[in-house]
RNA sequence: GGAGAGGUGGCAGAGUGGUCUAAUGCGCACGCUUGGAAAGCGUGUGUAGGGCAACCUACCGAGGGUUCGAAUCCCUCCCUCUCCGCCA
């Protein structure tokens, strides 16, 4: 793997160290139910280490400054000054020995600390599997999709609008053309997320799509998901697997005033997934992509809003299948399907008519400081005066082909048509889509 | 891609081996002064870690090296600016 030029030591924390410390119990009750399987004792003994070895580094260093400073009053070359340049050896060779060991206390400690993984919200119900996340709600009259209803890849015409042989030949499995019409959607729908957003407050941001090493890093894509994201040979750079990436780390090592917060962001970006690992039917036609469109939408908040901003944040993303009219139900994660870094997750998943599934169309997630530590992301608090982490959300504002696949599926017309919701209209000019 | 010049606190800017614990100025905060304000004067003004008290330690783009000692010397990389080349 590639080593980045960022300062990884203090990459050391993504859980608060003195929660650790303190309350080494509340961080075992959310591996519990986060039925992850850490070694509290192992990093606490780490952790106990480390602090003994860099009172001693900075013992011996303190050692050297005051040496420094007597021999500024020596005479250079005196007899006293070369002997205190014999001792001061000593401890300085010492010293750079026990800084190696402390080097590797600290990689070691960083390691172990990188296995904790964020606390749970009260809120979040125990499980472990998918099947145990609780239905929040559901919307819209899953009903009245006709039992007729095919899966999109099915339908007469399909691969005129995407074109997944050409892209086959093109580039690979998972990344098919968008012609005519499918290209004409597939923006349509982007622009509409993107006008949604900005009424909602969200300012909009054209990022990067390569990040490097660093930003990587400190969203959590590295070191872990590696294997996930494809990365440029030379330069070392990754296409972003979600537009969450560039636009988290836009605050990256910065200290925001209090009052802009909270700040409202949203993205367009292609998301870049080689998906390794995964298989089977969920593969099919436009569920599962490696290149795909998304609007992402993202808070930095002052952290006694964060829940509150989460529930905003949900509304946003649903208002959006509201206007598209499509039938779909918001999951509440169970701890086991949470995720590493959440603390609490929403997923809205629009009903597939035609596969009789739910499909995935947004994520939303409070993260409270766990990212905001990683990246140091942090706002000047009114009343101490000093920086304090905020809290990060994001929520997908939608992902496109999935929500393409929902309205193929839910919409076809008995004349091979797919008829598109009015919201929609305004955006791709015409009422039907058609696959001639 | 080539050549050159740079990167120091919120900003400007000094510092080229040793009290640098980083000058000075601006800005900011508080106080004095004032009827009130400005000016003036005074004090303070970074981040992180350890101890959780005094205090100690680290950070001068990043990483490594030389040295008893590095903002300062050496190496590698990143970024910015100027000129040239190439190119949407």
């Amino acid at each position: 793997m590639f080593i980045p030029c960022v300062s990884w030591f203090r990459l050391t924390s993504m859980l608060d160290p003195k929660l650790l410390r303190e309350s080494p119990e509340r961080v075992r009750a959310a591996i519990a139910k986060k039925h992850l399987d850490v070694d509290v004792d192992a990093v606490l003994a780490l952790d106990t280490a480390w602090r003994a070895q860099i009172q001693e580094v900075e013992h011996l260093r303190s050692l050297q400054k005051a040496a420094n400073t007597e021999m500024v009053a020596l005479k250079k070359g005196s007899p006293e000054f070369i002997a205190k340049v014999a001792e001061m050896k000593a401890v300085s060779a010492r010293a750079k020995e026990k800084e190696s060991e402390l080097t590797l206390a600290e990689a070691a400690l960083r390691q172990a600390m990188l296995t904790l993984p964020n606390l749970p919200h009260a809120s979040v119900p125990e499980g472990r599997l998918p099947e145990e996340n609780q239905v929040y709600s559901t919307h819209g009259d899953v009903a009245s999709v006709s039992a007729a209803a095919r899966p999109h890849w099915e339908i007469s015409g399909f691969e005129r609008l995407f074109d997944f042989g050409r892209g086959a030949k093109v580039t690979g499995a998972g990344f098919p053309f968008y012609v005519g019409d499918g290209a004409k959607l597939m923006r349509a729908l982007l622009q509409f997320f993107l006008e949604e957003a900005g009424k909602a407050g969200y300012l909009e941001v054209a990022p990067p799509i390569f990040v490097n090493a660093a930003s990587a890093t400190a969203t959590g894509q590295l070191p872990d998901k590696e294997g996930q994201m494809y990365e440029t040979v030379h330069d070392h750079l990754y296409a972003v697997p979600t537009a969450e990436v560039p636009l988290t780390n836009f605050f990256r090592d910065e200290i925001l005033p209090e009052e802009v917060l909270p700040v409202y962001r949203c993205a367009y970006t292609p998301c870049f997934r080689r998906e390794a690992g995964s298989y089977g039917k969920d593969v099919r036609g436009l569920n599962r992509l490696h290149q795909f469109d998304k609007v992402e939408l993202l808070k930095w908040v002052h952290p006694d809003t964060s829940y509150d901003e989460l529930d905003k944040l949900r509304n946003d993303a649903e208002n959006l299948l509201r206007k598209l009219e499509l039938p779909y139900r918001v999951l509440l994660m169970c701890g086991g399907d949470l995720g590493f870094a959440q603390a609490k997750k929403f997923d809205l998943e629009v009903w597939g008519g035609g596969q009789k599934r739910w499909l995935e169309v947004s994520s939303c997630s409070n993260f409270e400081s766990f990212q905001a530590r990683r990246a140091q992301i942090r706002y000047r608090s009114k009343e101490s005066g000093k920086p304090e982490l905020v809290h990060t959300l994001n929520g997908s504002g939608l992902a496109v082909p999935r929500v393409i696949a929902a309205l193929l599926e839910n919409n076809l017309q008995p004349d091979g048509r797919v008829k598109l919701p009015s919201a929609l209209v305004p955006y791709f000019g015409r009422e039907f889509l058609s696959f001639d």
